[in-house]
DNA sequence: TCCAAGTGGATGAATTTCCTCCGGTTAGTA
DNA sequence: TACTAACCGGAGGAAATTCATCCACTTGGA
């Protein structure tokens, strides 16, 4: 195993891997480093001696994220009642926590080397092996509609977690949770859902009435 | 008025609002000029001359964009027998085009100067009014539900036609209009419902399964 | 036919991003 | 408490990207 890091060391990893998911996941995967550095506030240089190149940073990224994902789709499977409470609480807590999962599942630009590496490639299969048994299971009991598979889950996912710039803050802030319930429930009328804010108009959009 | 363009001078100026449209849609409002211009088959030369900087080009755009938007929401209010089949028809069209309103409405980095550019204002508030009036009928008519607003059809419009950066080509092409169904729908299970396309699974996403 | 209008892309400037290097700091052990 | 191996931060030059001009050549249309 690789050599114990000492704590402030090990602490300051940890933020560069949490301040990376956050901007990769918002802005993309070509966010400029010193970005990086800068958000978990620790120096350049650190984050190069850590990391040696963006592909490290990246893969430490997917491996981070499949494991958190994981362990809150094992949490939901063993805690709810069935396979769609299961389904929609992993959905809410991912999106809570701002967790897109394309970007570990399939890590697009990730070279194809790092692609495949075996610690990713497993957690991988692992995560997606929970998101088949939610599906499928929430299928059986015939309340997750038949004509979306995990796949579908995966993208939602990276969608709604993704930063739409230019919005107010309020509105940006509230946009993932309202729409997973959105996505979820249907635009149409439905008895007994409402979602948790009110309507967003165009208007409040623009922000000006009579700048 | 502005100087009447030689024909060929025009042809190209459409292009290039249209290869802009495209890229700021897809990528964001801060592609290289570079690339809009190569999109639109003409040399830099050319995208330089006619629109002085970013800002120009990124006017263009919104107000060519507001304007498509408005034709098709016109269109749909009149042709339509009710406002939700309206609305329906104004989302798939739109998603169908890849236009998202955004950009266009509220275009986020406009410096405040073209932000409020008479033009643009003018065009912006008559799509809101569109906007509005769909929604507003189709929630007196029982069929939207009551806890959305116009804006929120601006954000899920821009959602939906954003790309998603590493999907295989197949899906990519297929999630806009996908998810607008299922955003539709809802994910629950809902008689006389079935998208277009089969479920995406997840390994499919990876695109390996055994490589 | 003729030329004002238009074209493209090579090119240098400006900006952004990368990433090394090293003087100073600190965790952790004895 | 003292010592040192490990770690830190960020200045700054190299490299890459993007901007935006300029001009020799082409073309639409009167």
């Amino acid at each position: 195993m690789t050599k114990r890091l000492r704590a402030d060391a090990q602490r300051n990893r940890d933020d560069l891997v949490a301040a990376a998911r956050t901007l990769f996941g918002e802005r993309g995967i070509d966010v400029p480093l010193d970005e990086v550095a800068h958000r978990a506030g620790v120096g350049i240089g650190t984050l190069y001696r850590r990391f040696p190149d963006r592909e490290a940073l990246i893969e430490a990224v997917a491996i981070d994220t499949v494991g958190r994902l994981t362990e809150i789709a094992e949490t939901e499977l063993s805690a709810g009642p069935d396979a769609w409470t299961a389904l929609v609480g992993f959905l809410r807590r991912a999106v809570e926590l701002r967790i897109g999962v394309l970007l570990s599942v399939l890590t697009p630009q990730l070279p194809q080397a790092a692609h495949g590496r075996p610690a990713l490639r497993a957690a991988r299969q692992e995560l997606i092996g929970l998101l088949d048994r939610m599906v499928a299971g929430a299928q059986a009991h015939g309340v997750l509609r038949t004509d979306v598979g995990s796949g579908d889950i995966a993208v939602l996912l990276s969608m709604l977690v993704r930063e739409l710039p230019g919005l107010p803050d309020a509105v940006a802030d509230a946009v993932p949770v309202r729409f997973l319930e959105l996505v979820l429930d249907g635009l149409r009328t439905r008895p007994g859902s409402a979602l948790a804010s009110g309507p967003v108009t165009a208007a409040e959009l623009v922000g000006d009435g009579e700048p």
